[in-house]
DNA sequence: CTGCCAGTTCAAGTGAACTTGAGGTCAAGG
DNA sequence: CCTTGACCTCAAGTTCACTTGAACTGGCAG
């Protein structure tokens, strides 16, 4: 059957079985059932985990990803939500697209001090637009160490 | 004299004075002096946080901001490395890009189940390409609380 | 039938990034 | 001179997102 046990699960998706617990746990995803102690998953649970990821790495919360979307995968929150949303992660990339090119710009340009390079800190203010206290980020921490139990 | 004492950076920057202590604390920043106790600083300490949090906003570590540039603002590794800094975001921003249309696609497409969306199912596809266990994400935690001590 | 081993639960631990609290200090105003 | 308030230090606490460890279980190979 298309079932998927938690170590296939782990495997397809490259995240640990403990990591997939612990989403089913906070109710991110939903396991189909059990042969015997084991969990079972749709094959659908890889594209919610890729969702999940994705999410994650637009800045958002487990708990905000739960938000917009149910364990089935749905999203289930206002159109206008899912919309505004949408714009956040517009702007967020907006400033990534920034710091991008000034990464690039200070790999390349001659100028000692970058803050007195027009572009660099044209840059950095374009970037910083706003609220400087933007989202805060992520820490790589424990690399994808796979499907471990 | 252009100098700022630590509640004036926080104000301008939207951080708290704790936040700037710590990285302070963690050599992302550096004081110029003391009025007393009180530390003062220079202006251009408001482009480094601006700098600083959007390298958070983009998934880099305080560690890793703190690799790219030295306290005092200065681009600090290898022009190659920066580069590829550069590119990882744009890998970052590329997988977001996938996100928001996708949200934005959720947000007006009629298909009850988005999964069974062609398009929806092709951008979550396309967005966790490689490896799904990406860059983790942000906490917002703590809104920006405003320069309180 | 018997073990094995990958899976299970539950509690506790970890690392990152801050925040909070207790107790101290100093420069400026009255 | 004395109070006051903003800032100081240092240790401990908090939140998030997981991970780890100890003790247990059950389907399947032999």
């Amino acid at each position: 059957m298309k079932d998927l046990d938690i170590a296939e699960v782990a495997r397809h998706a490259g995240v640990p079985a403990s990591t997939i617990r612990f989403y089913e746990e906070k109710g991110l995803i939903r396991s189909i059932g059990r042969r015997g102690l084991r969990r079972l998953f749709d094959a659908g649970v890889l594209q919610q985990l890729a969702l999940i990821a994705l999410g994650r790495a637009g800045g958002f919360s487990l708990e905000e990803i739960a938000q917009m979307f149910a364990p089935d995968g749905q999203p289930r929150i206002r159109r206008e939500r899912l919309a505004a949303k949408a714009n956040e992660l517009d702007r967020t990339i907006r400033r990534l697209a920034a710091m991008r090119d000034g990464l690039r710009h200070a790999a390349a340009c001659p100028a000692r001090s970058h803050m007195e390079c027009p572009q660099f800190v044209r840059m950095v203010r374009l970037a910083g637009a706003g609220r400087l206290a933007a989202r805060p980020a992520p820490q790589p921490r424990a690399r994808a160490k796979r499907a471990r139990t």
